[in-house]
DNA sequence: AACCACTTACGAAATTTTTCGTACAAATAA
DNA sequence: TTATTTGTACGAAAAATTTCGTAAGTGGTT
């Protein structure tokens, strides 16, 4: 038997923690807890059991430094990211990413500028795969 | 007191449901509970209650026919699915839409038609814009 | 009427996610 | 040494989601 995989989807909550993690690397059960609003959004228990859970759920990593913990992010967010888009063309486009684009870009007003980096990333894709 | 507001987002399960009835408009338990395969998934009481759960939350609508009810969702496929982006890139993505694109486009290998069918969209966007 | 097939309604159990109180351990100050 | 501070661990409660057993209603047949 090994360790645990990590293929499950992270729960909202743990999401916002990764944030935290993904920005500002290793961490403190404290700082998270504080990036996060402190008290007045979530007890400081709270927090460190979801790093408690996150660590054996693989999803976090942690190391001691001093008397306290240092917990790290294991996947990137780019991959956690990648797995999030997978998972939604799949469920609601279809399995079709060009319809989640256009919807990506239906609604919300995209700059001149993101619809020419979006251009040139196309051209890029198709240069790669001649 | 009114009726329940309709902003939630749908759970995993309602949405799986959801799919169903985009996709057959309106359906009776039986078949929505045999479209999503049958016992063997779901027990048909289960769909029956997420049904019966979804109408309380404003989430579908129903009818009688005869004795049966035909339920049928509100809000249309377009909407949630523009919900779920919005909010994937609210909460991944930083705001930022073509991010988003980006990432749906660099794992899935989308085709050349694919490909094009977005340039296109991108076009009408900037036709449209000025 | 009594029976049968089919469908809905209700309520509770099971599971997962989220929250937090309390106990314990280590280091430090008095 | 005793108290205080700071942090972790544990376990249980609360809340939300999912599952299903069982009762009850409806309409059609005999």
């Amino acid at each position: 038997m090994s360790a645990k995989k990590n293929n499950a989807k992270p729960t909202e909550k743990e999401l916002e923690i990764l944030h935290v993690l993904w920005q500002k690397g290793h961490c403190s059960v404290k700082e998270v807890h504080q990036e996060m609003g402190g008290d007045a959004s979530n007890g400081y228990t709270t927090i460190l059991k979801f790093l408690q859970i996150m660590f054996e759920k693989n999803i976090v990593s942690r190391q001691k430094s001093g008397k306290l913990h240092l917990y790290k992010a294991i996947a990137t967010k780019e991959n956690t990211k990648q797995q999030m888009v997978d998972k939604i063309i799949d469920t609601v486009f279809e399995g079709s990413a060009s319809q989640l684009v256009m919807s990506a870009l239906g609604n919300n007003k995209s700059s001149k500028e993101e619809l020419n980096a979006i251009r040139k990333y196309l051209d890029e894709l198709e240069e790669g795969e001649k």
